[in-house]
RNA sequence: GUGAGUGUAGCUCAACCGGCAGAGCAUUGGACUGUGGCUCCAAUGGUUGGGGGUUCAAGUCCCCUCACUCACCCCA
C-alpha cells in the first residue's frame, strides 16, 4: 500500500470546507482593505531563499527541500515574502503595493502538533509605507481578520528589535553582560548567540531565561529614530483600541525584521502557539536587489488556526442535496434527464443505482444528507410524475413532471 | 537531526503471569416484496504495522524496521 510522505495530509470533507472557508473570508476581507492576492511559483531559485530568510537560519540550513535539474538548484518555498519581494521587483509593479498571498510552504520539519512539512499560509504584505501607522494597521486587520472567522482568545505580543545599527551596538552590550553567565547556559543557547543572538531569549530552559530575566532588552536599547518609530506604534495601537502585550523577550527567527516584530498566540495549541507572527522589514528589498523599500506584513497558519476555532466556523452556504432513486434500468434515460434540470437549477443531485432496491438507494440518500429523495418508477412514468420525499419531515408529494421546475426554484432558497 | 509514547476488524478500543484474537459502532442481509433514520435478529470482517529472535506456545518478552503522536531543535 502506498502511503503519503511524513508531514503530508490528505485534505477533504469538513477540513478541506473549513480551510476553503478561511480562505474565501481572507480573500473577501483583506480584498476590502486593498490587498490584492499574488500566487507566485511554487519553487524559486534556491539561492533567493539564503539571501531573504538568512543562509544561517535553520530554515535555510537543512529545512529547504532543494533540487537540482540542469545543473540548476531550486527549492520549494518555505516562506511567501521572498517571493513576493522577487515578483514585485521583476514585474516592476508600483508602490505602493498591497499582496495578499494562500499558499503551501514546505519545510522538512520533523511533525508535530500544529506543523507539517506541507502547510498552509495566508499571508499579507505591505510594501512602501515607512509610517509607525502601518505597523499597527496591519496588526489590526490580522485582529478584525480572527474576529471576523470566530477566532476566541488570542493574545497579541508586540516588541522592537531595531535596526541594523541598534543591533550591533545592543549586541555587544549583550556579551559584556552575558560573559560572566555563560556557563550557565545551555549549549543550545551558545550557539544560538554566535548564529542569531536575539534568539538566545526563546530558550525554553528555565535557567536560561533566568539569566535573561535580568539583562538588558534591546528594546530599552534602540537608537532614537527606533525608539520613536515604536512608541509611535504603540500610540497607534491604542488609538485602535487593540489590545497588545510589550514582550521585551520577542524575537523573530528570520533575518530580515527591523523595529516592530509581533506574534499572535494562542494557549492550548501546544508547543506550536504562534498562529500569525510578522513584522517590518525595511532592508529586505534592497537585499534582493529591488529599490530602497520600507515594507511590513506577517504570515499566518491556517491550520494552527482552526485547531483553536470550535467544529462550527461560519459556514458556506450549504447546497439542499437531491438524491434520484430509480426503479430499474429501463429509467435511466428519464434519471439522467432529471439530475441534469436538477443541477442546472444550482442543486446538488446524486443518482443511486437503478438497479438497486429502493430501500437501499433511500438509504443511500440518507446517508448522504439528502433533503429530497426522488422515487422514479413504473407508476410515476405511467401517471406522469415524480414522487419527492422531504426527508426531514417523511413526508412525501406527487410532483406532476410540468410542475417540477417551479418546485426546483421554490427549493432554492429555503 | 535528538528524545519519549503508541501501532490489534473500516472506526473506537479490550485480551490477567506468555496459553483457542474479542466487544461496541460501522457495513451487508432479514423482520418490512416500491421507501431511509428507530428497534430486534443474523452474517461479513484480522497475516495483531512489517521482518527476525527466545519459547512446547508470542498480540503479550527481546532485536531491527516502518508509520503515527507529542516534545526538543526550529518555526506559521
Amino acid at each position: 500500500m502506498y502511503q503519503k510522505p511524513k508531514g503530508t495530509r490528505d485534505l477533504f470533507g469538513k477540513e478541506l470546507r473549513r480551510l476553503e472557508a478561511m480562505n474565501s473570508a481572507a480573500r473577501s476581507f483583506f480584498g476590502r482593505n486593498g490587498y490584492e492576492e499574488i500566487r507566485t511559483p511554487s519553487f524559486e531559485f534556491a539561492a533567493l531563499f539564503d539571501r531573504s530568510i538568512g543562509a544561517t537560519t535553520d530554515i535555510v540550513e537543512h529545512e529547504i527541500y532543494k533540487f537540482e535539474v540542469s545543473k540548476k538548484l531550486y527549492a520549494l518555498r518555505p516562506e511567501g515574502t521572498a517571493s513576493v519581494l522577487r515578483a514585485f521587483i521583476e514585474n516592476r509593479i508600483a508602490l505602493p503595493a498591497r499582496f495578499l498571498y494562500i499558499c503551501s510552504m514546505y519545510r522538512r520539519e520533523r511533525p508535530q502538533k500544529g506543523r507539517y512539512r506541507e502547510f498552509e499560509q495566508i499571508g499579507i504584505e505591505l510594501l512602501g509605507e515607512s509610517k509607525p501607522f502601518f505597523d499597527a494597521e496591519i496588526i489590526d486587520q490580522a485582529k478584525r481578520y480572527l474576529d471576523l472567522i470566530g477566532a476566541r482568545d488570542y493574545t497579541i505580543e508586540l516588541n522592537s528589535i531595531g535596526c541594523q545599527d541598534c543591533r550591533s551596538e545592543y549586541r555587544e552590550k549583550l556579551r559584556e553582560e552575558l560573559k560572566a553567565d555563560i556557563p550557565k547556559l545551555c549549549d543550545d543557547c551558545r550557539r544560538r548567540f554566535e548564529k542569531n543572538f536575539l534568539r538566545i531569549f526563546d530558550c525554553k530552559k528555565e535557567t536560561c531565561q533566568a539569566v535573561y530575566d535580568r539583562v538588558p532588552k534591546i528594546s530599552d536599547n534602540l537608537c532614537t529614530e527606533c525608539a520613536e518609530h515604536y512608541a509611535q506604534v504603540t500610540e497607534y495601537l491604542n488609538k485602535f483600541g487593540i489590545c497588545y502585550a510589550e514582550n521585551k523577550k520577542l524575537v523573530r527567527g528570520l533575518d530580515y525584521y527591523t523595529r516592530t516584530v509581533f506574534e499572535f498566540k494562542h494557549g492550548g495549541l501546544g508547543a506550536q502557539d504562534t498562529i500569525i507572527a510578522g513584522g517590518r522589514y525595511d532592508l529586505l528589498m534592497k537585499e534582493l536587489g529591488g529599490p530602497d523599500t520600507p515594507c511590513t506584513g506577517w504570515a499566518m497558519g491556517p491550520e494552527r488556526l482552526l485547531l483553536t476555532i470550535p467544529e462550527d466556523l461560519p459556514a458556506l452556504n450549504a447546497k439542499e442535496i437531491f438524491f434520484i432513486a430509480g426503479m430499474g434500468e429501463r429509467f435511466v434515460g428519464d434519471i439522467v434527464a432529471l439530475r441534469n434540470q436538477i443541477q442546472d437549477g444550482g442543486h446538488v443531485c446524486m443518482v443511486g443505482d437503478p438497479g438497486e432496491s429502493i430501500k437501499a438507494q433511500v438509504r443511500k440518500a440518507n446517508r448522504v444528507g439528502a433533503k429530497y429523495s426522488i422515487i422514479y418508477g413504473e407508476d410515476e412514468e405511467r401517471e406522469g410524475y415524480y414522487t419527492v420525499k422531504n426527508m426531514d419531515s417523511g413526508e412525501q408529494r406527487k410532483i406532476p413532471k410540468n410542475d417540477f421546475v417551479s418546485f426546483i426554484s421554490e427549493t432554492k432558497g429555503s
